[in-house]
DNA sequence: TTGAAAGCGCTAACAC
DNA sequence: GTGTTAGCGCTTTCAA
């Protein structure tokens, strides 16, 4: 049988009221003495709360729910993996759900979310269409954090960068490298972030009067790269800017099948900054996005909210930087 | 205030067992009608049962603990999802905790999933010398599977390849491309499968006469790879195995630093065939994992064992394969 | 300083 | 077929 409350009561000789109250912290009018027996007892019987009894009228449960879009992206890998280091920290426990960007899976989570009570929830490149989600969580007076993709719905509680202005220093980037047959690699508008990379593409290609070929894709993820990056090439483009870095290994990928060499042949510059980049060859130019700032940001922002139960934080948008590494030359005619 | 059983019965004009046995497919018993008038209610009041009521005098919560040394090891990151996907189906929920191999955080995650009465653990990758664990998780009577790496102290309940064969194949097939001065990239014996892989290759070698040339990390990662490549290349090899596919990426940059091409210069052959194996260039031979046949293997085990109450389940070694790419050839003389 | 007792929402044994 | 009621382990109000 678990060891209950009621049985440190009776090793100690005590009341169950007085218990409760000295394991909480609330005891400071009880003895020395009382309290010493107490935790004795407490350590005797090797007695530990019970989980269900504690919060059966409370409302909190010290986790953290975290949905996120593709856990084997390792962008994404990294970001939960930050935000857990500080949550953890400070005695929360995160539970982590990866939803394969399915909108029944991401609203499944929410609900199992819930119903476990969680204190709040982060919600990392899921579907910008997610209203019925962000419902149930406010009418749920649930605290939630939108990561990576802003959602049409909520103009608060988000953590993002400018993807567009992303997307308009890369291009230019490779402009001023005197490349003008320059492909766009992207997504599909439910990754809305990564649409948007895509949207300053086309903004700089157009000031510039060059024209633009986008290829979208409907996942993100290295074989879609691959994939995209061929047509690019077979229409003879002489860069390619991929919205996403893994969708970058994808391009190395096509250029090598092609006997196109990075970066005399294909300049290639690619957005995110996964660690991984470093160990392309040749390591990858691309848009570093804070990812540990972010991630710690996103912690302490919610952090703050269960803390004042507020419900509502401003938006914020972090600032990225062109990484320069070695996949981007100036053209060669 | 959120609506409970007792409105639910007011609503539907009958008591609160009635609605609570319809609610658990337990009421055969109930007329047509009294199931109708229940569902009504249910549905017209937006009744959701109360998690921490419906679990106080159980002991399940449909909830699986998943416990990973490393999220942002693509290996651990491909097995999560699959695992995940069958228990989401099977109406569980996955609690994801990432350790970073930390003993501490191992240990502070098995205590609060079994605060939480997870009905289950994985432990993937978590250190061998981990009794303290097992011994708690036997003690709650909570089943728990091993995956990646064997436990010096159980013999029973892991889902696990055969290392070292892997690690004699390996080296195996380098040798049979004529490669004699073969160098072998692993890591400490904590991470008791990978070290066994070095076992094989140790093996492998002395059966040739040839001289082994280990280096050992004490992480798994891109960049210990690339250190330690570094060493080997310095010394003369023409062959190295890494032991880990993630570390193999630490060693086409340690190459591509010294001019050295893949495979011309130096083959690699590498260990778990992660996804990202096809976009490296060349593509990666390695020795393939079943990630899927595991996860799906892991994940039937564990239900199984939740079922039955059955808390032991046999080992299980899946079978192992050398895949052949691009990153080795036979050695220029 | 301490304790008795009500109540959180639900399940299940038992009664009708 | 349906309802009453006693808990599950803990927190908290109120009395002593």
């Amino acid at each position: 049988m678990k060891v209950t409350i009621k049985d440190i009561a009776k090793e100690a000789n005590v009341s169950i009221t007085t218990v409760s109250l000295i394991i909480n912290d609330k005891g400071q009018r009880f003895s020395e003495e009382t309290h010493a027996r107490v935790k004795t007892a407490i350590a005797k019987l090797d007695y530990q709360p019970h989980y269900f009894a504690k919060n059966l009228n409370k409302t909190k449960s010290n986790t953290i729910g975290f949905i996120v879009s593709e856990i084997t992206n390792p962008f994404f890998a990294e970001l939960a993996k930050v935000i857990e280091d500080v949550l953890v920290e400070q005695g929360y426990l995160v539970l982590l759900c990866n939803s394969s960007s399915d909108r029944e899976r991401e609203e499944r989570y929410v609900d199992e979310m819930l119903y476990r009570f969680v204190d709040g929830v982060f919600l990392a490149g899921t579907v910008s269409d997610n209203a019925h989600l962000l419902e149930k969580l406010k009418k749920r007076k649930v605290p939630y954090i939108l990561l990576d993709r802003p959602s049409e719905y909520s103009q608060t509680n988000g953590i993002f960068i400018d993807d567009f202005a992303g997307g308009v220093e890369a291009t230019n980037y490779l402009i001023t490298h005197q490349h003008q047959a320059i492909g766009c690699i992207t997504a599909n508008e439910h990754f809305s972030n990564i649409h948007q990379r895509a949207q300053g593409y086309l903004a700089a290609m157009a000031s510039q009067g060059n024209t633009p070929v986008v290829e979208i894709a409907d996942e993100v993820n290295e074989y879609s790269g691959y994939q995209l990056a061929g047509k690019l090439l077979d229409k003879g483009v002489s860069a390619i800017f991929a919205c996403s870095d893994i969708m970058a290994f994808g391009v190395y990928k096509a250029a090598a099948e092609r006997g196109f060499k990075i970066p005399e042949d294909l300049s290639v510059i690619g957005f995110d900054d996964i660690n991984l980049t470093h160990f392309m060859l040749p390591p990858l130019t691309t848009i570093t996005q804070p990812t540990k700032a972010i991630g710690e940001h996103a912690a302490r922002q919610m952090l703050e909210m269960i803390e004042t139960g507020n419900l509502v934080v401003p938006n914020t948008v972090l600032d990225i930087a062109l990484k320069t590494r070695s996949s981007v030359i100036v053209k060669q005619s």
